[in-house]
DNA sequence: ATGGTGGCACCGCCA
């Protein structure tokens, strides 16, 4: 069966809820998952996005901050809503996607926001900085525990906050030691990559050579002249779904709406079996 | 070398 997943940080799921809309007429996705919906549970908008389309709704949110929700057309049930690293933030939900595959066995889809990390890349006094490893060896290590099984079907999306390839950063060279990409932060997600060999969809359908970017700061006046972006969102998959999806797109053109997130939606077409 | 922007909660925090 065929379908479509997007992944997107929304920054405040209540504030932009008619963006959401907008692009969910323009790209139909199947499945969406949402980071940063700051909001609690009980004040996320789901009549509204039932109404878009999506029936089957998952949240983990959190008053204020962080916070992340999966919609879909499709049935799916829930799996965990994981406190990865302890501190009692809602960073992660997974969903067991039923509707999407014939065999016994349903691909899992993690829905995951890792910490930004806060500015001074130095565990010792920022402790944000320290969360943002501690999270990171967190996740190497439940995905760890998880190996041997090779035909596990897992997809994994979200803001990851770390763009790990030099191509991945508008210049790798001035971003070393900013946070996103510093050589602790790149290492850490590459050893969470090899705990359960994950595939890098994106980088499938786009050369690793090649400059790819999800999230362009506020700060920059005009985005697209200036285009110091970084990849910090991303779409995995387990080895048992590679070549699984069939397409991927990075939405840019929401980057230009207004009022918009600072991050852009990323698109992948499955065909499951 | 610096400061540039944005959301939520609430008088600052986080990104």
């Amino acid at each position: 069966m065929r379908f479509r997943l997007a992944t997107w940080n929304i920054n405040s799921v209540r504030l932009r809820l008619d963006l959401v809309s907008r692009f969910v007429k323009a790209h139909r996705p199947d499945v969406l998952c949402l980071q940063e919906i700051k909001c609690v549970d009980d004040k996320f908008p789901e009549l509204e996005l039932r109404t878009l389309g999506f029936p089957h709704i998952a949240v983990a949110g959190q008053k204020g901050y962080h916070g992340v929700a999966t919609l879909s057309r499709l049935p799916f049930t829930l799996e965990e809503r994981r406190d990865i690293c302890g501190r009692g933030h809602a960073r992660h939900l997974s969903v067991a996607l039923d509707g999407v595959s014939g065999q016994a066995k349903p691909p899992v889809l993690h829905n995951i926001y890792v910490p930004a990390g806060g500015d001074v890349p130095d565990p010792e006094v920022n402790p944000k900085f320290r969360h943002k490893l501690d999270f990171l060896e967190a996740m190497e290590a439940w995905f760890a525990s998880m190996r041997g099984k090779a035909k596990n079907r897992m997809i994994l999306v979200g803001d990851l906050n770390v763009a790990p390839l030099p191509s991945d950063v508008w210049s790798h060279k001035q971003l070393l030691k900013v946070v996103s990409h510093t050589p602790p932060e790149t290492e850490r997600l590459t050893r969470v990559m090899e705990s359960h060999d994950w595939v890098d969809v994106m980088r499938r359908h786009v050369p690793a050579e090649e400059k790819l970017f999800t999230w362009w700061s506020y700060r920059n006046r005009d985005w697209r002249a200036s285009n110091r972006g970084r990849r910090l969102d991303h779409i995995w998959t387990t080895p048992a779904l590679d070549g699984a999806a069939v397409a991927m797109k990075v939405l840019d053109e929401t980057r230009d709406w207004p009022r918009t997130s600072d991050h852009v939606p990323v698109i992948a077409d499955f065909e499951i079996e």
